[in-house]
DNA sequence: TGTACATCAGTGAACGCGCGTTCACTGATGTAC
DNA sequence: TGTACATCAGTGAACGCGCGTTCACTGATGTAC
């Protein structure tokens, strides 16, 4: 290995041990992450850290976009592990998997769908890694639609019928119905919904058997596609 | 009015008026507001504040409870203004008026159903408020099932049936099926899902048109409930 | 092989700032005799 | 009616703290001749 090269991992490694400080300071401060708390935990002095990110943002996004290539990657390799033909099975895959890393992982989590951190503007940057789940559940629904005749269960009104299909083409499935996405979106709001009351202690009091709950709403949410095999 | 009473009634002015500058504040802040920045605005000093919140901390909790409150009683005044007989009415009246609410006032929105604020933690006296929108919507439901036939269209799996079952008998409900308010809770996880994504931005770059994209949406999950007068 | 130079991670002091909370106080207003 | 006293909202200074960012610097390490 060049000595360049050598510079460069030994800088990537520093970098990276940075952010997982960092990662470990938001279950304390949430997104109000101190940089110098950061700098003292990794046994810099503050003004170093400025050798790796250019200011308190730019960490705070490194943060943000290494989350969703997490959680899209978990999603990912779950849905990709279940038989091709089990649709319902990956759809459930993607779900389980979005969980379990929130779980894993919930002031990243937070990070991503809560409160937004007040004063900061995510870059255009975070858009790709943020759509990764979507375009998997995404697809899942173009095979149900194309393999196992999941269809239209009734017609989307104008205008939301026309965004739908905007959205669908971007996600490049132009000929995903409108009303299976307008489906597969409710049971996208309702995983999210679920992790976010579960995570943000909404249900305390009601609800103690999480993992049950969730799979039980689901099944709900599933059903509401229409048959699947 | 007795002088004591004059004295009574200015001080919850006073208080009144640092909420009301506080709320102002959390659009800015977020939930790290700032007592002192808060007091300036008042035209107080600081300490002067600790007259009327003893501390940070409890000021966030009085602008909790009044925001649940007014979540509360928007949600009852709009189910309470539709006839009787229309239950389907009655449900999306709620749903319209919590994302009104929310609209209106997006940073109490997210004190109340976004991230938690790091090292605070809620007191008891916020359940009470906190879930008066459920029993609007559970009453509902209950009305619906006795008076239009709403009936379950499944069963739920143990333990959530039992659990729901207890949640039911907590709302003053214990004969709604559990499939019924499992359902309903479908819908309640949805509107609030669907809420915070449009809040939070999650949806920018697809949906335009969320007023008809929430009813759209909204639409699916009441008929997820089934058959509704 | 040895020397002069460039690179650049990390230092330490400083900038100007804001924060929550405490505390002894002032001064206006109402109360009791 | 007039006076002494109690109440209590609001003051202002101080406590001890933490923050993000800048800047001139040191000193180790690699590079070029």
């Amino acid at each position: 290995m060049t000595a360049a090269g050598i510079r460069a991992r030994v800088r990537a490694e520093m970098s990276d041990q940075i952010k997982a400080t960092a990662r470990k300071h938001l279950a304390t401060d949430g997104a109000n992450l101190s940089l110098r708390a950061v700098a003292r935990d990794v046994g810099l002095v503050s003004s170093a850290v400025y050798r790796y990110f250019a200011s308190r943002d730019e960490l705070l996004t490194a943060l943000i976009m290494d989350a969703y290539d997490a959680l899209g990657e978990a999603v990912e390799r779950a849905e990709a592990a279940v038989d091709r033909a089990d649709l319902t099975g990956r759809l459930l895959a993607c779900a389980h998997a979005a969980r379990a890393w929130a779980l894993a992982n919930p002031h990243e989590y937070g990070l991503l769908y809560g409160t937004p951190v007040p004063g900061y503007r995510a870059p255009q940057d975070t858009i790709g890694p943020a759509s990764r789940p979507v375009v998997v559940l995404t697809s899942v629904l173009v095979e149900a639609v194309r393999e196992q005749g999941l269809r239209a269960r009734g017609s989307v009104p104008d205008p939301v019928g026309q965004e739908l299909a905007a959205v669908a083409a971007g996600l490049g499935a132009p000929d995903l119905p409108q009303d299976v996405l307008g489906r597969g979106m409710a049971l996208w709001v309702t995983m999210f919904g679920l992790i976010s009351f579960e995570l943000f202690g909404r249900l305390k009091g009601g609800i103690e058997d999480y993992d049950a709950f969730y799979d039980y709403e689901l099944s709900l949410l599933v059903g509401l596609l229409g048959p699947l095999g």
